[in-house]
DNA sequence: AGTAAACTGTACTGATCAGTTTACTTCTTT
DNA sequence: AAAGAAGTAAACTGATCAGTACAGTTTACT
């Protein structure tokens, strides 16, 4: 029975915060009370309030969390012999797959119902967490390192793609106008989001070896 | 006395969409009661149920109103002589302008909470008013004709005009997160963005003339 | 001047909700 | 097995808020 290990207060604990996920991303955070948190966690009310002190502190933990786990995306190594697009591309797909993906948007749209107001607290928030070099990053400058992409800076860089994909996928569905990307759609937003990059920051190499 | 020829009644009601677009610009739509709305108008509570049904009456009032004056931008004429990326450039900083003046961020932040957890109801509205042609669509598609842009899907690039755009100067500041451009960063997003849409599309014309 | 329409302030209804309290039960640990 | 830590249901507090009711006043128009 190892895997069983929990104490019971343990799994309370567990159960709320799940709960809570499931919760907030279908009702946002005001549209959730205490009570239906706790009915749904199948927890008495108090019980939520001896592990956690408010709801502000529900949805901090579970946005810290979500943060967390976003942050651990696998690195796409550069590769100097390979087409730059294709492992641009592959990069561009990993940052829709997370940015779109239902767990990830149901949480942004409850983290922006709650922030909306509370600028000085998101950034804070953004503050303790600081800007994490991302895998985007890396391999930019790799890259550019490689003089296969003109010089730039890379936060800009990193932001224009961001900015294209999020425009695509991630905006309009967290405000929900617009359905989830198809399959087809999605290729097309990584081709054209690569496509547009490389135009403007890739190296065209003259047909002569390199100078020294 | 000419300039008062409004009557009481059409008066209030003035005040009351005043009052609620300041106050939902300060503390969002759930954020204003309708008691310190009809106080913010100077009105009576009564009065203000007198003009409008419900608080969401006056919430999608005030977004149509925004709305419809959003669409009214001065057409930036296609001149056949000019650089493009000037024309262009000027394109993008009445864009800019548009979506991070303070009064359109202040409604689109309010319109945000509010449509949050109502996609049904933004879909509808946004079905209503229709996507309307703008000035860039117009551009764009003159500039292909001419043959000075390659051939596109006008509104896909539209589209990444618009998320380049937005992404540095109005989801940040919707949030938030970010202060409001300062006049060299918009210079500075009006160029990055500029050159790298041009990049893309632009036709490089040989130095001879033009094949039939 | 007189009437209808629109205004006013105050108080009320009915509902929700974050967080607390109480009196009691069940786990966990020593 | 006893103590104490953590659980439970249910009722309560205190506050907010959308929308209504009412009784009386002001404004617009004939």
């Amino acid at each position: 029975m190892k895997e069983k290990r929990k104490t019971l207060s343990e799994k309370k604990r567990e159960d709320i915060l799940k709960a809570a996920k499931r919760a907030f991303q279908a009702f946002g955070v005001q549209g959730t009370s205490m009570d239906k948190l706790a009915e749904m966690a199948d927890v008495s009310k108090r019980t939520v309030y001896n592990h956690f002190a408010t709801k502000e502190d529900i949805v901090l933990e579970l946005l810290r969390d979500l943060w967390n786990r976003s942050m651990i995306q696998a690195d796409v190594e550069y590769q100097p012999d390979k087409p730059l697009k294709a492992q641009l591309g592959r990069l561009i797909e990993d940052e829709i797959d997370l940015v779109s993906g239902h767990e990830f948007l149901g949480l942004a749209r409850a983290a922006t119902g709650y922030f909306l107001y509370r600028p000085e607290k998101l950034r804070h928030e953004i503050e303790k967490i600081g800007a994490a070099e991302t895998a985007m990053h890396r391999w930019l400058q790799a890259a550019v390192d490689d003089n296969r992409l003109k010089p730039m800076d890379i936060s800009v860089a990193v932001k224009q793609l961001h900015n294209l994909v999020k425009g695509g996928c991630y905006w309009p569905q967290l405000l929900g106008y617009e359905p989830e990307l198809s399959s087809e759609a999605k290729k097309q937003l990584v081709d054209e989001t690569a496509a547009m990059f490389l135009s403007h920051y890739q190296v065209r190499r003259a047909r002569q070896s390199h100078p020294v």
